[in-house]
DNA sequence: CCGATGACTCTGC
DNA sequence: CGCAGAGCCATCG
């Protein structure tokens, strides 16, 4: 008896996985990928209910525009954009550039080139 | 069944 | 850029 919800928890999850390293990815754009559009919620959900010992990326997910949606202040929302800078993902005042960072991003890759994002050199 | 609740998103002012 | 409104959707009481 396996609902609906429950192939898209796995969908999603997977969907989640797949998000490279360096790269970040949004609610709405997961839960599309995963082939269940208009449930940026349910990707939410599915992060806030993970337990520690998960292994999925899920500070790879940002909300739309690149901005974190975790709450100011809480401990989850530092833990995230600490994860994300320590791979080369840049988080300045809340928010990644999607443009540089975004898994679907065509630049990305050279932009990483150019303004040696990730890594001193 | 109804109303409230979110790690959401989009549009409009 | 910020804020309000409206849509969207699974969950929960």
């Amino acid at each position: 008896m396996v609902g609906q919800t429950d192939e898209a928890r796995a969908a999603i999850k997977e969907v989640v996985a797949n998000i490279p390293r360096g790269r970040v990815s949004t609610y709405g754009a997961v839960a599309r990928r995963a082939g269940w559009p208009r449930h940026a919620r349910l990707v939410a959900r599915i992060l806030a209910d993970l337990p520690d010992s998960s292994d999925l990326p899920w500070y790879r997910v940002v909300a739309s525009g690149g901005r974190i949606a975790l709450p100011e202040g809480s401990r989850a929302r530092r833990e995230q954009i600490e994860r994300l800078g320590e791979e080369g993902v840049s988080a300045t005042d809340g928010r990644v550039d999607l443009c540089r960072f975004g898994q679907d991003s065509p630049a990305g890759d050279m932009d990483r080139w150019l303004w040696r994002v990730g890594d001193e050199n």
